[in-house]
DNA sequence: TCAAAATTTGAAATCGCTTTGAATGGCTTT
DNA sequence: AAAGCCATTCAAAGCGATTTCAAATTTTGA
């Protein structure tokens, strides 16, 4: 039973012969503190290695100094999410904010896990990630009067705050890429259906298209999570196709790989029989450019979207208004080998 | 400014005219409290959405109701912790124990912020991941008197709980398989060296070699982090030696994926030209039976481990000793299209 | 030199819960 | 009818911080 005797605040103003009071502020940078007790005060906490026990200062204060994360379990904790959470984490570890990750099985009970969130008020803030068109988190985070930022967009009575990176234009410049290569038939590969994320895609998509009086064939567009499981699945059903489709729009770089297996499957060559342009969240263990061949690539770093959701959850916590903060990212388009001109049929 | 004015006890205990002491019995499941008072307490408080403020909750019991993790950033925090993660988290979410994940960026700033999680009493335990041989961090955990589960083995002067899965054993039989298949130059794509896992892995597969007299060629060893892209360097380095190896044991599916590339740019064939064996923790986005060609595998579900070391935990918290909490996980060997025969020289 | 103002310090209340020790009231028991 | 028990309930004391309000000390100014 390693009962943790950890040093209190009491403790350490007996050991200085002070009040408890003029210690507190004094480590929290009160201006009516002497110079010299603060020095002293501070060289001895140091020394002591004296923290404010969490708790009580939660209590005293009424601020959590956590913001919390809901996952849906397997479905969300995948890549995506751990390169988005270290993203988060790295600022919010500058802050002294604490991360309180909890994953939950099913969309009832992760409402519910908000709801406990509220009551227990063990958080200051959330942030909401991948939300629907219209969202019912979001909806009973606004009721629950929790603060939150959404990485996504969506459409509920109220304005929210949120980051968001440029789908739509995206896969409108990814899609008119490949119609200028000589492409006609273009696979899409989106997320799960009523993701906005996946909508935002989809209109991109579409609108590259009608652009040049193309209309969309539903066989060529598939819809799931993004692994490479699946992605192999799809591509492989729809290169039975006849006339089969000569480019794939990957979702993801797992996507990308389940794509690239259907390809080989058939007997085809990626860049030259069929092309493919995937979207790259950037992970640090799975390389575009070192692909073979490269892989072409709508890229925009979901680490770094992290980084800054949390800066923009300080920001509102500091009482900035919801309706200042929203941030479109742009895309950036790589192009590589993996995107050639389409055969000649 | 959303005040999240929350129900607190005393509200609950006027509306229900009955004492604080009474309602917090009634909830907490304390025998001397009258049965329809307690149902009459029980309905009102779920009713009113009545759940205690976990700061005071804390404060007043001790108990932090949460456990830490620690990641080193783009390091660790790849597609194994997600998996892992989600594993404590299933668990942890049963227990209502919160998840603290916080992420850092060296050695150093880890040992602080354990420091820092004992003084400031965060988390009644940790869980340490990815330990060296004799770790420091278990060290200082053991001093700061933090209880806490190793996903691993280490080797420090006190007795440690741990769970870890029979690396050597599942490499010495990855290796001796390969043998038997006719193999005599075998490539090592190691974890980093340092960590006891990479130790275990590298002792297995020197078993099985030495058990046939085979020496190992250190030119056919390479340790490094899990990355796709740096397992292909590796794998395309080693496969410009002459002879060149004609068979690969890949540490994880990230390093298999690189391999793979590396053995499609040198214009051989998978489980014909060259053979692998990968270790795999079990993704579900990215499935070894679904690969083409199917990869042969040593498997484990790192998923299944987070969920039982949680389990652990609560053990530990429970106030079972620790040089009892001890789990050696048997690996699976899953053969498939990627290990054939070696090729005739 | 002495009152007033400024600087520094401290005692005690507070945050929302658990838990100790005491009180209340109804039933037995003698 | 008094004493002793149970079964319930409650008032109040923590838990370890912050913060209000008051007190003590030093400086300043006339």
């Amino acid at each position: 039973m390693g009962r943790n005797a950890a040093m209190r605040l009491k403790d350490l103003a007996e050991h200085l012969g002070l009040s408890q009071t003029t210690v507190s502020r004094a480590l929290n940078g009160y201006p009516e503190v002497n110079e010299a007790t603060r020095r002293r005060v501070a060289e001895a906490a140091n020394l002591l290695g004296y923290r404010p026990n969490a708790s009580a200062l939660r209590l005293a204060t009424g601020r959590a100094g956590a913001v919390g994360l809901v996952l849906r379990g397997a479905d969300e904790l995948g890549p995506h999410m751990s390169e988005f959470l270290s993203g988060v984490g790295s600022y919010m570890a500058s802050q002294e904010i604490d991360m309180l990750v909890s994953t939950v099985a099913s969309h009832q009970e992760e409402l519910a896990a908000y709801r406990r969130l509220a009551a227990s008020q063990k958080v200051d803030a959330v942030i909401l990630h991948s939300p629907t068109i219209s969202d019912e988190r979001a909806e009973l985070l606004m009721e629950l009067k929790i603060p939150f930022v959404l990485h996504g967009r969506t459409n509920i009575g109220h304005p929210v705050a949120w980051l968001d990176i440029d789908n739509t234009s995206a896969l409108e410049r990814a899609t008119s890429h490949l119609l200028d290569l000589g492409h006609r038939r273009i696979a899409l590969l989106n997320g799960v259906k009523g993701r906005t994320f996946a909508q935002h895609r989809e209109i991109g998509y579409r609108a590259a298209l009608t652009a040049r009086g193309l209309s969309v064939d539903p066989a060529l567009v598939g819809n799931s999570a993004f692994t490479d499981e699946i992605a192999f699945r799809m591509a492989q059903a729809m290169l039975e196709q006849r006339p089969r489709p000569t480019a794939f729009l990957a979702g993801s770089m797992m996507t990308a790989l389940g794509v690239f297996r259907a390809i080989r499957q058939a007997g085809l060559q990626l860049g030259s029989d069929v092309s493919m342009i995937a979207h790259d969240d950037v992970f640090p263990y799975l390389n575009a450019d070192n692909m073979y061949p490269t892989m072409s690539t709508t890229r925009s770093s979901i680490r770094q979207a992290g980084t800054r959701i949390a800066e923009l959850i300080m920001q509102i916590l500091a009482g900035k208004p919801l309706a200042e903060v929203h941030e479109l990212w742009p895309v950036e388009l790589v192009l590589r080998e993996s995107s050639g001109p389409a055969p000649k049929s």
